[in-house]
DNA sequence: ACCTGTCAACTAACATGTCAGTTGAGGATC
DNA sequence: GATCCTCAACTGACATGTTAGTTGACAGGT
């Protein structure tokens, strides 16, 4: 399904070249094949892509103002690196997002909703108990993705994601914890009993809690990973 | 407070040039002084202001990637017409983070932070007193930023204010309503009342109350002004 | 009045050149 | 050895030229 590309690959996409070579660097950083702190060397990119700088600067501008870069004036470019403070923000206003969604999608499902997240929860039964981790991780990005575009209001999954981006992307690190998998099917069957049930506070609460364990454990990465984060920049006075 | 450019300028600003062109013009339209639908010609811009068409083009891009212009590829950049089902999806967006955020910050308040708000909320009732409602409008914007700031997250007020950029701007259709800002002022109170005593619920109920009033007074506006908006496209089918 | 083909005007997308500012490594100086 | 200086390498920001594609108006045929 994924297609692991080692080298950096343009022709396999369509559209301009800048979102060409937008998109193949944003999956390099977000499947982390790109570290955090790696640098970006405009000159060598242009060449291994064999495209001028136009569509390059265009892909690195896109991706700064994402955040998945850090753009050092007259100096460098290289992938970001993650701040806790930042994935506690991000969380935060998943969060905030997530629970909005699922309370309305609660009251105005259909059946025929209903059936499509019946079905993604029995593929990730059948991905978790075929240990097929990969697998379970997007079937779980597909499931939240599918609530938040019940809402009806396709902006708000496209808004979702992106100011999710750093929080997916760190949610790498962390893919192969035991027995974590199967915890979080059953929360997705909770959240959707609570859907099932038209019960926005039920599935409120679900979520809420589903939600919560991300960042739980998401902390201790800062300690693991200390090289892909950058010292501590806590919150600015008033 | 606001300086009303009638003609576009730069040189009031600093920055880079395309930052300045993009503030400039974000300007022009989020006050409405570029009505919805009106057309940018990118060579005229660059003449009237003395610049290339770099900045010019970048300053569009970030523009159209805001949503406040169309980019008709190949043909022309227009200032974007507003869309109730957009309208729609933005308000759900920022009610679910601000109340998010309302729940947090009545939770944590500080001394300081409860003085700061009273004090804007007291500015807000002299301002409605001597009818100075834009002065009032930019009050109420400052009020909402507050309680956004004080949940310690700067994104999350960064991320409000970018989610509802169509909402604000459609706001400015409908500033001399009448009653409708003291009105405000006390769902302020009530929303303040609810921070003073660290209650989030009757914080976030009041905070609930008050963004829906807002939907209710924008609905209209699509046949006071159908110039303004563009033909009825409701959501895709799944 | 209605369709239709043509053409000028405009534009996005890209390539390329220039310039000033920053970084960092290496050498000179103390 | 520590500090300072210099310089090469790299970059962001901007200007400008080119190509190909779209739109809208206008003319001409029906």
């Amino acid at each position: 399904m994924m297609t692991q590309t080692f080298t950096l690959d343009i022709n396999s996409l369509d559209g301009p070249l800048g979102q060409r070579v937008y998109t193949a660097l944003r999956n390099k950083i977000l499947t982390m094949a790109y570290e955090p702190g790696f640098v970006l060397r405009k000159g060598a990119l242009c060449e291994q892509l064999g495209v001028s700088r136009s569509p390059v600067t265009e892909a690195l501008n896109k991706l700064s103002s994402d955040g998945l870069v850090d753009i050092i004036p007259q100096s460098a470019t290289r992938v970001s690196r993650f701040s806790m403070f930042e994935l506690r923000q991000e969380s935060f206003l998943r969060e905030a997002v997530e629970i909005a969604a699922i309370a309305k999608v609660a009251q105005e499902r259909t059946e025929d909703q209903m059936t499509k997240l019946s079905r993604n929860l029995k593929m990730q039964n059948l991905l978790v108990e075929d240990k097929d981790f990969q697998g379970f991780f997007e079937a779980d990005l597909e499931f939240h993705d599918m609530v938040l575009s019940f809402t009806g209001f396709p902006k708000v999954a496209i808004t979702a994601g992106q100011m999710s981006l750093q929080l997916n992307r760190a949610r790498m690190l962390i893919l192969p914890e035991r027995g974590r998998p199967a915890e979080a099917v059953a929360e997705h069957h909770a959240i959707l009993a609570g859907i099932k049930a038209r019960d926005s506070d039920a599935a409120r609460a679900a979520m809420t809690l589903h939600l919560r364990q991300l960042m739980t454990r998401l902390e201790p990465l800062e300690r693991q990973h200390p090289e892909y984060f950058r010292p501590n920049q806590e919150e600015a006075p008033r």
